[in-house]
DNA sequence: GCGGATCAC
DNA sequence: TATGGTGATCCGC
């Protein structure tokens, strides 16, 4: 009803504005700036598109709600009674699993809060605030509590404190001691002091709430109870003490209160936190008694996952408060999906994950931008391009490729779009991503033609990830080397300029908006450089003209299943074979010095990218001095890591010769294609390649052959442990190691040629079995993170999500282990 | 696998 | 006041 009454109104004004604005127009009056009220109707306008939009999305979710309702009027009372048998079976099983032995604590800054404050007092903003994330908190505070703690982003972390509290039972009084910094306190706090009644005179406490007691301090001994002399305070062995003295040093450290939540779940710890907000913390004691009471007359909305639209389809049943969801509990099960009232049922019952689970790994990657409309094609083929080269470099800078490019497109109407395409050959670089993309916007663009598309939004995503194993052996892959070759993309590098190199080339070119201003007045100069891609983009796809074609090259030869020509990495030499067997051998010949030719011209494939070819020659002869030298110290078991410190300044290289001593050594004699690839590896990671239309890149060798040669440097009495899928090797054959090794690394190749999905190459990785997969019961009641983020209706207690980025970090690290 | 939708932060 | 960006997941197809 109220929507209605909503869209009547919202149309109507619209309507006014408008006749207003033709009323103005037509009447021509004088006193007003014709462009200013055109604006002002532009903008209502605007305003009411999106208006329209969100009663649209509403009357969307109504008649999902209606649909479910008449789903419920089929729904006889036999049906519902045995619904009731079934659910309250798994209500007895999962109660069984009921773990109350945790202690999770959810601390969420109150930044929101402290913004208020800052806005009401302007005296504060005077003063420097420490503002610290909760990963900086990490390591200065939190760890002490939980070493293994989770942020949720900058203000969000939830610990497992219950092997804290059991030690912390035995520590003397003066681990438990801490100052105040009397400097820290604030004005508004010295004022509270004065005036706020809940002061605790006790306490000389920065804010006054943190000691003013939610919970009593009864279950505290008397001797372990806070005491507070002076600028001193003793925080007690209770959980709450614990949360006490965490907050107070989060505040004492950052000038910034932080509210808390402690229960024995993640879910429950969320929502505890959320209870005494600002600046206050709540427990739910581990008692079942406790938590239901405390879930009681919650409101669903409270519950992290259930968003509006769900409360609204379940408000529409009469389901409020979690209560009422466990009542409602044999209806749900008939209206929703398994994983859905599953996950109600979790709810109503107050469990959630008991442990804190490390983040998996990344699932996709995506930019996108709203401006405002955007309706020529040139401009999003452009606009488009840009996108996907920010994504790009973000998905090169963790190493990502992925095979499903997605774009989204919002029109001017706020209506999205989402159009997606799978890839046979995983992509990251920019044109690889584009080229997939423009065909989607293309495909758009089309389907409203005549009429331009209006779009206010675009984003590029891309997803279908490898997994870490498979990106390992990937980065290596024979085809990545190639591909490098390719590219001529390898070592094209500058010493010891890895980072800067890379942000230089960051937005070589300028933003879209910037291009679009060039372009315009590039135009009117005719001229027609290369850098108004946008009109040439245009063209392209009108035409086949250059930039396209050149972008389609590249990704047509990696998407090709049969590749029909592979140059030797070493000799530069077209491969006519493309057997792999064949080709390896040729390699590993080659690197052992018996096929060493002079170097040969790629091939015209490889023309396409016309910049190759300027440096190319030397490259090839550079490389295989490097190759033969390689060859050469490995013959002669030269230690160079060891004995020949990197002259890069590159902080990679620098890690990277510290973790060289540890890392498990594959003996070194056979020079092979796992060696080569290898390399390959490391330059990859050590520099992120990227493809750029810039010729000014250098490229070394010698410092890069240091670093890559020192990788497949041998150590005696080392274990055979494969670089590629981590496993320790049996034998001591070094033939059989090599060729198991060369067996991991192909399967990258023979994936990359076949696009099988089911990859063997999963049987050695010890990691991927629980990486991935569907979830089962189990895994969601016990394990919310890996579970149901949120649903059409599933809604869940995950804590995962955030602090994604922190996986790639390290991937050199992982490939050391 | 795709597209729409929901949700969190 | 005007209406973001990123990532994950689910559902139905």
């Amino acid at each position: 009803m109220d929507d209605m009454k909503k869209a009547g109104n919202s149309s109507c004004n619209d309507g006014v504005l408008l006749r207003m604005g033709l009323n103005d127009n037509k009447a021509g009056m004088q006193g007003l700036d014709k462009e200013k009220i055109n604006k002002i109707i532009m903008e209502a306008t605007k305003g009411s598109r999106f208006y329209e939009n969100e009663l649209k999305k509403d009357q969307q979710v109504n008649e999902r709600i209606e649909k479910m309702m008449r789903l419920k009027e089929k729904i006889t009372t036999q049906q519902l009674l045995k619904a009731q048998l079934q659910v309250d079976k798994l209500v007895i099983e999962l109660e069984q699993s009921r773990n109350l032995s945790s202690t999770i604590v959810h601390i969420d800054m109150d930044a929101f809060y402290a913004a208020v404050e800052m806005r009401d007092n302007p005296e504060l903003k005077e003063k420097p605030i420490a503002v610290g994330s909760m990963s900086m908190l990490v390591r200065e505070i939190l760890t002490e509590y939980d070493p293994n703690f989770m942020p949720m982003g900058l203000d969000e972390a939830y610990l497992n404190i219950t092997e804290h509290l059991e030690e912390r039972l035995n520590w003397p009084e003066d681990k438990r001691r801490f100052f105040f910094n009397t400097e820290s306190i604030t004005e508004k706090n010295k004022d509270d002091r004065k005036t706020s009644a809940k002061f605790n005179e006790d306490a000389c406490s920065p804010s006054p709430v943190l000691f003013e007691d939610s919970t009593p301090l009864m279950d505290d001994a008397p001797e372990q109870k806070r005491q507070s002399v002076g600028n001193l305070v003793v925080f007690g062995t209770s959980a709450e003490e614990v949360v006490k003295e965490i907050r107070f040093r989060i505040e004492q450290k950052t000038q910034l209160t932080a509210s808390a939540g402690i229960a024995p779940n993640t879910m429950l710890a969320k929502m505890c936190s959320d209870r005494n907000k600002p600046n206050g913390q709540y427990r739910i004691a581990p008692e079942r008694q406790a938590v239901l009471g405390f879930l009681k007359d919650l409101p669903i909305r409270k519950v992290p996952g259930i968003g509006k639209v769900t409360e609204k389809m379940l408000k529409a049943l009469g389901i409020v408060t979690c209560s009422e969801l466990y009542q409602q509990r044999a209806l749900l099960s008939l209206l929703f999906s398994e994983a859905s009232w599953h996950n109600f049922l979790d709810i109503s019952l107050g469990l959630g994950s008991t442990r804190l689970d490390k983040d998996g790994e990344r699932k996709s990657m995506s930019t996108e931008r709203t401006f405002s409309e955007i309706n020529t094609a040139e401009d999003q083929y452009s606009l488009c391009q840009e996108l996907c080269r920010d994504l790009a470099q973000q998905l090169q800078k963790e190493g990502l490729k992925g095979k499903t490019v997605t774009l989204k497109l919002k029109n001017v109407n706020f209506e999205v779009k989402t159009r997606a395409s799978t890839v046979l050959s995983s992509v990251s670089t920019e044109e690889e991503i584009f080229a997939v993309a423009k065909d989607l916007l293309g495909t758009e663009i089309d389907s409203v033609a005549p009429h331009p598309l209006r779009i206010r939004l675009m984003g590029v995503r891309v997803s279908g990830f490898l997994s870490e194993e498979e990106k390992k052996y990937q980065q290596k892959s024979i085809m990545s080397f190639l591909k490098s070759g390719e590219e001529s993309s390898f070592l094209r590098l500058q010493p010891g300029k890895c980072n800067q190199t890379q942000k230089s080339e960051a937005s070589p070119r300028g933003s879209f908006f910037d291009k679009k201003r060039a372009a315009r007045q590039l135009k009117s100069e005719n001229l027609a450089p290369n850098e108004t891609v946008g009109k040439q983009l245009f063209d392209d796809r009108k035409s086949s003209a250059n930039l396209v074609e050149k972008t389609k090259k590249v990704t047509d030869f990696q998407n090709s299943n049969v590749c029909k020509i592979f140059t030797c990495p070493v000799c530069f030499e077209e491969q006519s074979s493309n057997n792999l067997e064949e080709l390896n051998r040729h390699i590993d010949e080659c690197l052992n010095g018996t096929l060493v030719k002079d170097p040969v011209k790629l091939s015209k494939d490889h023309n396409a990218r016309e910049n190759t070819l300027n440096f190319l020659p030397q490259c090839e002869n550079e490389n295989v001095d490097e190759c033969r030298k390689n060859k050469a110290n490995q013959l002669a078991g030269a230690d160079q890591s060891a004995s020949t410190p990197d002259h890069s300044t590159s902080n990679n290289t620098e890690k990277f010769t510290q973790i060289i001593p540890d890392k498990p050594h594959r003996e070194r004699q056979p020079s092979n294609l796992s060696d080569i690839a290898r390399n390959m590896c490391m330059k990859q990671c050590l520099f992120p390649k990227r493809m750029s239309q810039d010729h000014e890149d250098h490229f070394e060798k010698t410092e890069h052959r240091k670093e890559t040669s020192s990788s497949s440097e041998a150590k005696d009495d080392s274990v055979l442990v494969c670089p590629v899928c981590n496993s320790e090797q049996k034998t001591t054959s070094l033939e059989s190691f090599n060729r198991h090794v060369d067996v991991c690394l192909n399967k990258g190749l023979i994936q990359e040629l076949t696009e099988k999905k089911d990859f063997p190459a999963k049987t050695y990785n010890t990691e991927s079995s629980h990486r991935v997969g569907g979830l089962s019961r189990g895994q969601q009641c016990t394990n919310p993170s890996q579970g149901t983020k949120r649903s059409g209706l599933t809604t869940s207690q995950s804590i995962s999500k955030k602090a994604k980025s922190s996986n790639s970090k390290h991937t050199i690290e992982m490939f050391f282990k």
